[in-house]
DNA sequence: CTAATAGTGTCTCTGAGACACTATCTA
DNA sequence: TAGATAGTGTCTCAGAGACACTATTAG
């Protein structure tokens, strides 16, 4: 065997929506390097565990979250990526319905809080670029796919599908032709309720008839 | 910091096209474990590269390759894919020209050769998971990007073109429908030059304009 | 002139996108 | 009844796919 001595972390971009804005993650570094800094939540790997098993227990000790999509992005190895030696970072991107979720302080953090991804402060590390990266992935995978239903309730109203779309792609959709598609492919099923507590006319709620993935044309 | 002791490789999953098959390079190992059992070519991370770097790097030690397409595919971490201890590979993917490449066996290899995926030998570690990942992500790509032109030669028919499609896709597709396409979307220009050797009618010869890989919808 | 591949145009159907009004509820 | 959002149908245009014949070359 080899004498090597390289780090392997993984590092979770976790996106959201709420107030109307697609919202990301991060934690207040409280040690060095970069200490007080804000920084996408990650952690090593341990020997016992794979990539994927890592992403998951990180994402336990940030958050309270059930019902998350979970998805290897792309590894980080820049030479000189972290000051502190050789370390590569397996990313991922976990998308999360903000009700499913309270947040908490990972042990390597002073404070967790979601940013809005117009308005982000300054990222330890290459973080900025692994964000880029992962809401690239967002914006392209949200066109063809059904991940959606993950930054969504249980049950919701059209038009709250619809914001998510026209939040993340950052564009108008018509509202016919978006539920006509919804119509022709979309597994959604209307249920008997509506909305309540609203001050004008409440919407019928949805709720998504099968929760796997699928390769779909949606828009 | 934290005590890890966790290995890193690269594996390079190298596709070309000959005799109207895909094909991938497997390598026979010459050390355990997997002695003599063909593996897709990959070393371990010198701590002076970066990962892409690495694959560039392993791709030289195999191949005499110019003009190559390196795109990082995915990183495989399970726990037991290599009984030596814990090693996790990022696995990249090589798309090349046959004609751009000679073969040679690099240190860890007995001999190195191309098999058409249809016709695959037992491989070693989980490479087979990795070289099923690596397809599929090749089939997508060549449908919504210009990859194909990596495959080809600096010049080549409409013919030939087509038929990189029908190969990877797995399916006939029609002349003229795949014509128009090539016309509208691609960056494809006639040369004067046709076909020599041939005994029939010789196409024109075309050259791609562009080499930058480009998102298109192709077919 | 035969064998073999190159090369070309039209029609139909489906899906995408533009577009405006009525319905229903709360306060 | 005013304010606010829900919800609905049609037309046009572009692109996808089905389809068959002529052109050119070598031998």
């Amino acid at each position: 065997m080899i004498k090597q001595h390289i780090l392997v972390t993984v590092d979770n971009v976790i996106f959201t929506i709420s107030e109307n804005q697609v919202q990301v993650l991060l934690i207040k570094r409280n040690a060095d390097p970069f200490k007080w800094t804000r920084a996408i939540p990650g952690w090593f790997v341990l020997e016992s565990e794979d990539c994927e098993q890592a992403a998951y227990r990180e994402l336990q000790e940030e958050t309270n979250v059930k019902n998350v999509y979970l998805e290897q992005l792309y590894t980080f190895s820049d030479v000189k990526r972290d000051p502190r030696g050789r370390v590569i970072s397996i990313a991922y991107m976990a998308l999360v319905a903000r009700e499913n979720m309270t947040i908490k302080a990972g042990s390597d953090a002073a404070e967790a809080n979601f940013f809005p991804i117009e308005n982000l402060p300054k990222l330890a590390f290459d973080h900025k670029k692994i964000l880029g990266y992962a809401l690239q992935r967002l914006r392209r995978k949200i066109e063809y796919t059904n991940v959606a239903q993950y930054i969504l309730p249980k049950k919701f109203t059209l038009s709250e599908l619809q914001k998510v779309y026209e939040i993340v792609l950052g564009q108008d959709i018509d509202v016919r032709n978006f539920r006509k598609k919804v119509d022709k492919i979309w597994l959604v099923k209307a249920t008997w309720e509506k909305e309540i507590g609203v001050k004008y006319r409440p919407a019928k709620l949805y709720k998504f008839v099968e929760s796997k993935l699928k390769i779909v044309e949606v828009l």
